[in-house]
DNA sequence: TATTGTTATACTCTATAACTATA
DNA sequence: TATAGTTATAGAGTATAACAATA
């Protein structure tokens, strides 16, 4: 028996294995790491991904309102929208009512890497998760959005 | 109309909600989020919870067999293990057989931190989830069972 | 006064590489 | 040669506080 056999010999137990938050966390690890991994060929981070696929899908929206959507702060947007500038698939356009807003606009580039990126993912997302059946990934998906209003009404 | 309402009236759209990790992303920094606020009264923080309950109830076990079962590397375990010798929850005693390992030895004043933070994390994972009947919660437990398995073998 | 974008800064978590002492 | 614990270091990702320009 090799050490990960052992590992998984031993029970961990009611402790950690009982919470949701915990198996959320494994699971959550599990799959993030197959969109990173994913995500990698098309040279997108998980926060690059997300915010162009944003952008692309709102396309004008305001650095403040895009941070509130990603649930960051502000701050840490910049070097985001600096990066995704940097890679030519959005700009900054000033807006003609609020002149300390930034709007932001998908270029071409942008739109399409988001369109491939998208695609990616869900295919890798298909295989990954392949053992669950269209029933159980719905129920999974409403009980999951279930956890979401509770929590991000309020925030 | 404010900032809030207004976010949440625009759509996000198919293109993240559709996924399964977007979701689970979400839900797990709620449910995450709560339990970080429950522990902060323990003064503990996700790791030392984590890793202080597995030595509780693995005693004994080394760094190295600890640092597979929490999916970390040995190295950032050694910090984590600092902090909890320092508060006397836990004490590195030598192994025997093997004068490299260091096995894990609760101390009584872990066990009880460690199964206060238990109950605490019972009581506020129950309220947060509340809205989640027994059967629904036994089936997401069930489906991200099902992910890990996926995940966790070929790890 | 409040908000937008920005910078500077620090903190948490984690990984990698190299070292030592053992095996 | 390989493994256990350790150290040093670096990299994400995020938060807080402050600032100038603008509302």
């Amino acid at each position: 028996m090799d050490k990960r056999a052992e590992d998984q010999a031993e029970d961990d137990g009611p402790a950690l294995e009982q919470f949701v938050g915990y198996n959320l966390k494994r699971a959550y690890m599990i799959v993030q790491s197959d969109f990173t991994e994913t995500l990698s060929a098309s040279g997108l981070s998980t926060r690059l991904f997300s915010t162009l696929t944003l952008v692309v899908q709102c396309p004008g929206v305001t650095q403040s309102a895009l941070a509130r959507k990603l649930g960051i702060e502000r701050s840490g947007l910049v070097a985001i929208i600096d990066e995704l500038e940097r890679r030519d698939y959005l700009r900054r356009v000033s807006v003609p009512g609020d002149r300390r807003a930034q709007a932001l606009s998908p270029t071409g580039a942008g739109a399409r890497a988001a369109a491939e990126a998208i695609a990616a993912v869900q295919r890798h997302e298909a295989a990954l998760l392949s053992m669950l059946s269209a029933e159980e990934k719905a129920a999974l998906l409403a009980t999951l959005r279930k956890i979401r209003g509770a929590g991000e009404g309020d925030a």
